[in-house]
DNA sequence: CTGAAAGCGCTAACAG
DNA sequence: CTGTTAGCGCTTTCAG
């Protein structure tokens, strides 16, 4: 019979086990230098059989580190955020951090929330997924917590962020769509959404620039912000024949509705959207979208928070990445109709 | 001039800051009983202007309770998936406790390093999305702390699961499809997925009783297994009228390569999916499929772990949920064409 | 390489 | 209500 209580083993039953003392049991087990191969085989032999699993708590307590970054993701039924949230927990593994996501409601009360409960927990590191939004809010945090926010270039110069380069991004829309003869086009604004602004100053200038007519819809970065857009697009005076969504989901949105209505896209109207979510690839949605380079942007997170230095000591990272432009037939040739 | 690192503030400085004892201001921080009400604020008020946040490890240290609970997904790039971790998140929130998602890849190995981790840190329950896969790894776990493991009616009495009643889901589709006219099925089958076995061999028994003729397709739960599947049923030498895919992702798959080819769905060729991902009803989509009633899933996960009986006074939970077909384009009237 | 000793920040159990 | 006393399981000196 074991004790009544089967607790889990701790250092010292190891230690025990293996007939050595807790420090080199300690050392042994995190890998240390300094211990007879021979030793060490042993060591982690015994606490294989105990199946020993260091308490965390204990060890963050004690050595004041823990190697645990948390994430916190804006809306992980975005699937373009959800592959940006997968990205920087590989790319977090991959430099041997444990990794722990937190999906609060998209507002900004619950966000602080999941934020305060991870510092709590005292990680390592904040990777901010376009949440919270507000810049005072998230500086008091990067205050206090290693953190990076990802998916805007903060005006604060104190804050760590990494984002894509959104205006070259709105830019880049603007001109494909004008290289294909379109003159009247309409936009969905993202609201809020990260970066949604200056894809919306740098499409609009580009267009304005070519003399090209553009009304503007307010909306966000949802399905359904597309799917009302598209009711009001489709009762203007002047149609457009073009229109840019500030992100994919919108833009799904908008091609739902459209094809409902009977209008084939793109040859009634064109549609580009931004982010290259999985799927917006797919034969039946086939987006023309702005592709954000997911890996970079979990990379360079991850980077930024695995750096050891003293906080203070290291510069605000402050990095823009480049879009990529992905042609599909949203905006090209072949139709595309209910 | 503060210190020179200027360390979070502890429980001390906090009971010294309100001028009380460590153990008042611990148990008015934690709103135990027996403080009065005006000493209560006061301390809750020093905390506040120190910015106080508990240390978790300590306090998980000192009384061996977390009250957080880590969930394992097995996709999350499968939008059905994150919808569930979200109803999840949400369901626990709600109790009052934390939640943490990891998203390991979809491999044994990786999924057990996840779980590894979250054991490290004292996690007070596991929530398993269809992660690991292996019911012997998932018993041992399931062994060492309260776990509750969903998708799949596992057959070892002493792990606490929930799960869609996938029998039920497979008939309702086989008899909607035969009540449509369909004499001739294929099956995309879903592999190891959680309940793809269960889903599978009740239609097929259902379509048997019908003398319907099924060819079935190995494949997984992804949209790649789809597209490929298409291939297959495309050249095959009775080409059916309608197929079932063993979830929405690759009935997703399916559906692009169909229409890619030039078929028209439903005319053609009618898909059924199964799980009611959010996309599934978009109209560029409009798949007919199985719903699974992700909030109950998630609340019984959550209620299950939330139970403070010891472990072993509780009895082992087998909860079966109803689904609910959804109809839709892909397999009624309305065409479907690129 | 080893073992002893000191704590990390907090809770818990009591005696004031 | 208050303060004291013990640890929780682990890392970290630091002298053997």
């Amino acid at each position: 019979m074991k004790k009544m209580t089967p607790l889990r083993p701790t250092l010292s039953d190891v230690a025990v086990a293996a007939g050595v003392s807790r420090s080199l049991a300690s050392l042994a087990l995190r890998g240390g230098k300094g211990v007879r191969a021979e030793t060490r085989e042993m060591i982690l032999r015994a606490a294989a059989e105990l199946n020993y699993a260091p308490n965390l708590a204990a060890r963050n307590l004690a050595s004041g580190k823990t190697s645990v970054i948390g994430v916190v993701v804006r809306d992980i039924a975005n699937p373009y955020l959800a592959a940006l949230a997968k990205g920087v927990y590989d790319a977090g593994r991959k430099k041997g951090l444990d990794v722990i996501l937190s999906v609060p409601e998209p507002n900004e009360r619950d966000a602080c929330l999941a934020v305060a409960s991870l510092v709590a927990q005292r990680v390592q590191g904040l990777v901010l997924l376009d949440a919270p939004g507000n810049e005072a809010t998230i500086e008091q945090i990067a205050n206090e917590t290693p953190t990076i926010f990802v998916g805007r270039l903060l005006k604060g110069e104190r804050v760590n962020c990494v984002s894509t380069d959104d205006e070259l991004g709105g830019r880049m829309v603007a001109r494909h769509l004008l290289s294909l003869g379109h003159k009247v086009f309409a936009h969905v604004d993202g609201g809020i959404g990260a970066g949604a602004q200056r894809r919306h100053n740098s499409f609009a200038s580009e267009l304005a620039a070519a003399n090209a007519e553009l009304t503007v819809i307010p909306g966000s970065y949802a399905i359904d912000s597309g799917s009302d857009a598209a009711e009001v697009i489709l009762h203007l005076s002047e149609r457009p024949t073009a229109v840019f969504a500030a992100n994919d989901l919108a833009a799904l949105g908008l091609l739902n509705r459209f094809l409902a209505c009977g209008l084939s896209v793109p040859d009634d109207i064109a549609i580009v959207g931004y982010d290259d979510m999985p799927l917006a690839g797919s034969e039946t949605i086939s987006l023309t979208t702005v592709r954000q380079p997911i890996q970079h942007l979990a990379e360079y997170s991850i980077a930024a928070l695995a750096d050891s230095k003293p906080m203070e000591e290291r510069p605000t990272l402050r990095v823009l990445v480049t879009p990529e432009l992905i042609e599909r037939r949203s905006t090209l040739g072949s139709r595309m109709k209910l």
